[in-house]
DNA sequence: TAAATAGGATACCAAATGGAATCATTTTAG
DNA sequence: CTAAAATGATTCCATTTGGTATCCTATTTA
């Protein structure tokens, strides 16, 4: 059996708007430094900041090819942060009587959520 | 249709792992917030504040009653932030061929982790 | 080979964060 | 009524964090 994963520096990955918007650039394709600063209105440098941050979570990957250093998306690290949340599914709508239907709801925020 | 919630105070308050911890505790029953520091190893002023940041996120409440103060949780708020992550499911295991299945991966996880 | 490209590595800064300490306020127990 | 209990509010401090500016190294490519 594998051991437990550490979520700390997942869930610090993703605590950051500017990173969980690079994890969403990376599910279309990996991309270069270059590439994704030119999204992010701020420097080479601190891109290069966040990527380190993500990396420390294990969100991406880089690889060397040539001069550049292409990033790609590691969505597995994801499934044991949704894990540690999926524990608390059992709590919801509690306090309302549960006349919602979750999966409805999902949809709708899916839908709605711009980020 | 109601707004897309902003997503940061809730990742924010997610980021630290006392706080999470915290919202385990309260999965469980309201407490105090001399309950909640009993078992915090920190101070009643520093639990205070990461109580604060909890109810920015929307992810507890507090109610008065006489002189002490209860916490709840406030499981709901975590569904936008689930579905943000859910996002992310269509590129799992990608990698790997999509050997695993992700259902089992799921439950060894929830096993296994201890946080 | 020389210049332009793409990154890496540091040093430095301001602001946010985690925490302790202290003092004030509201309730409840005698 | 008075003290103890429970929390709120404020201040202060060290560390971390998000960012910029700079300098350096490795590749291309004209």
């Amino acid at each position: 059996m594998s051991a437990a994963p550490d979520l700390q520096p997942a869930f610090r990955a993703l605590a950051d708007p500017t990173r969980r918007d690079i994890l969403k650039r990376l599910s279309a394709r990996e991309m270069t430094l270059a590439e994704i600063t030119a999204h992010c209105d701020m420097t080479r440098a601190a891109v290069k900041k966040h990527l380190v941050v993500l990396q420390d979570g294990n969100l991406i990957q880089m690889r060397r090819s040539g001069r550049e250093t292409l990033s790609s998306l590691n969505a597995d690290a994801l499934k044991p942060v949704v894990n540690w949340l999926t524990y608390f599914e059992s709590f919801w709508d509690t306090h309302l009587g549960a006349l919602h239907d979750t999966l409805s709801d999902l949809k709708d925020t899916e839908l709605e959520d711009k980020e």
